[in-house]
DNA sequence: CCGGGCCCTGAGCT
DNA sequence: AAGCTCAGGGCCC
């Protein structure tokens, strides 16, 4: 197959910082600005030009079903298509339009959101405007809830490597690209292992090994599919208090889920991260803790959520973004007389929204 | 409610 | 070189 494109203006769409930004931890860059992973059962290659998105089909096993129906409302692609090509670019096109969430204006909320606080323009000014490109992953609930999971006390390279641990396991390999072979990612039928907690601690999950092997069972017997789709239509505190009664599964995950994988884009996960920013543009009253306790952590969420709007997890993904040590600019290139112009032009433009 | 100790692991620092 | 702290938390008391 040959390189498809989706037309998507640059500033709509900065795909590094969206895919490996720590929403998702299966995505990894081979080769410049060129982008492998897997979602949906189908292994993907994704790079940009000037006004595009390019894809690649690399492999695929049957589709996720359960994507399918939750996240486009149907188990498989339409069938009036002129031919099969025809057909299965549809089909692909779809998915991915969804996975990114291109339905959303970027640039849209980016203008809402710099009206509505001075600390959204300033960061965005200072990172050169490319973190106005990060999207909101619309992810699949089984791989986000196991993600996140392996998350807690941890880091982006770790929590990578133990998810795609997780794959080889128990998903089914798709094909093998650039050296590595790709696996799906299991959905809950595939978790059918006795021994799954031993099995992880061996593959060094430690401590979460007990939460992702009870956290799996607990989703079993709520029913999966038509559990996910009933927290895809409670509101987003419903759905929240419902993931809160799963082993392994805090307000910040929770939070998490709600965000990245039920559609609930007003939910705010609070890291000690995101409490460092708010303490710092936010709420400077606020009292450094070991533990954020659940008040605090309301409080930080009701602010973001008044300040920002509906889509408030999305601005939060781009704050959070770029926050993450890895993407920052190095500090050295810039001398105190350019930082000095940057701090002016942030002045300004901050008075004009300010109007 | 709140705060603290504990849980696994590996990287980075001293 | 061993020991420390820290990293997108959660559980239990």
């Amino acid at each position: 197959m040959s390189w498809k494109k989706i037309v998507v203006p640059k500033n709509e769409l900065n795909l590094r910082l969206t895919l490996l930004g720590g929403q998702s931890f299966r995505w990894k860059e081979v080769e410049n600005e060129t982008f492998i992973g897997v979602f949906a059962n189908i292994l993907w290659k994704l790079k940009q030009n000037d006004d595009s998105l390019l894809y690649k089909i690399e492999g695929e096993t049957n589709c996720d079903e359960i994507y399918l129906k939750m996240k486009l409302n149907t188990t498989k692609p339409p069938k009036k298509a002129k031919s099969k090509q025809f057909y299965e670019d549809v089909h692909y096109e779809n998915l991915l339009r969804c996975y990114l969430r291109l339905d959303v204006n970027l640039q849209d909320l980016c203008q809402k959101w710099k009206k509505a606080h001075p600390h959204f323009t300033e960061i965005t000014n200072l990172t050169n405007h490319e973190f106005l490109g990060v999207r909101q992953l619309n992810q699949a609930v089984t791989e986000n809830i196991i993600s996140f999971i392996c998350s807690q006390n941890n880091n982006i390279k770790r929590i990578s490597s133990l998810v795609s641990k997780f794959c080889e396991l128990y998903g089914t390999k798709i094909a093998n690209c650039e050296g590595d072979d790709w696996y799906s990612f299991p959905n809950i039928a595939d978790l059918k292992d006795s021994k799954m907690e031993e099995k992880l601690r061996a593959s060094s999950f430690g401590y979460r090994a007990r939460y992702i092997a009870k956290c799996t069972e607990e989703i079993k017997e709520k029913g999966e599919i038509e559990w996910y789709s009933k927290l895809q239509n409670l509101s987003y505190k419903e759905a929240h208090a419902e993931l809160l009664t799963l082993t392994g599964i805090g307000p910040k995950v929770a939070d998490c889920i709600c965000l990245m994988s039920l559609g609930h884009l007003d939910s705010i996960p609070v890291d000690t991260h995101v409490f460092q920013i708010a303490k710092a543009h936010y709420l400077p009253s606020l009292k450094p803790t070991k533990s954020i306790s659940s008040k605090v952590y309301e409080e930080i969420k009701d602010t973001f959520r008044e300040i920002y709007g509906p889509y408030a997890g999305w601005a939060q993904t781009i704050m959070f973004c770029a926050d993450l040590k890895q993407f920052q600019m190095p500090k050295k290139n810039l001398n105190t007389e350019e930082a000095e112009k940057i701090q002016q032009k942030i002045k300004i433009e901050v008075k004009i929204t300010e109007k």
